[in-house]
DNA sequence: TCCTCTGTTGCAAAGATTTGCAACAGAAAA
DNA sequence: TTTTCTGTTGCAAATCTTTGCAACAGAGGA
């Protein structure tokens, strides 16, 4: 898989620095949602000398590259995730800050809609909706 | 006006402080789209004293309390607006870092329909969706 | 092989935002 | 009026993220 995506990268003129590797690898192991922060405490363990900097500005090249996906999570605070073939959006809790996922399907018809209306295309990978679960719109009470 | 959200807020519990004023009043005369550090700019003339830390709280506090509306912006920034009494929503895009709005009707199916199946309830003050607008999507090409 | 060209990184500094804590300020109780 | 209680603020420090710049590194041409 690594290798599909090493491939892709360097056709595209970019290079594929043992950095990019160990922060992808990072993503890869740390599963859905991660922080920069928890990427940068990973990655540190085997490169010290890797610098948030980095981090930072490798993560959000590979969002450019379609390589990872990018979640607005509570907080206005950013996550990153693999991004599949198929994409899907979030639900994010203000309450209790739980995350549940959205299928793509659900908007289709939508941005079709929002296509036709606005002229406006969606950038599929990057929905986030916030508001209250089940759990916690009875307690909120609003 | 302000006279009504003051009442609110007291009605609440809660303090209408000379600096919440001052804030309120520069979000309001800075129209749409205001970010926190414009409002410092603003309010600092008048009030010198006035802490940055202040002026993100308070900015938090009042669109807790439905007086603003935060909007999330290109960059994952954040900025406010004052909350109308009907919402409305952003298409944001990410060429040119352009708002676009969208009237509330044409989030209304959708969000009973997310409300139908998840069971989540899309806090309305606060969507906005990132992609390409019709200038930029051509020159994108993707 | 050597040179060059450009993409990439590390470092340090800047910028943006949040947090802890002591001090302040109204409102209600005494 | 005095006391008390709690919401609020300012300051400084911490945290998170971005940016400028010089140095490095790999690919291709000479």
């Amino acid at each position: 898989m690594t290798t599909e995506i090493n491939r892709q990268l360097r056709k595209s003129g970019y290079r594929v620095t043992p950095q990019r590797q160990l922060i992808l690898d990072a993503v890869c192991q740390l599963g859905d949602h991660v922080t920069p922060e928890a990427v940068y405490a990973q990655v540190h363990g085997t490169a010290p000398t890797l610098s948030r900097a980095t981090v930072y500005r490798v993560l959000h090249f590979l969002t450019e590259q379609r390589i990872l996906a990018m979640v607005h999570v509570a907080g206005g605070r950013l996550v990153y995730e693999m991004a599949g073939p198929e994409p899907h959006h979030h639900l994010v809790c203000r309450s209790c800050d739980g995350l549940l996922e959205l299928p793509h399907s659900f908007l289709r018809s939508f941005r079709r809609a929002m296509d036709a209306q606005f002229d406006f295309e969606i950038d599929v990978s990057q929905v986030s909706f916030f508001g209250h679960c089940s759990d916690c719109r009875d307690s909120v009470g609003a």
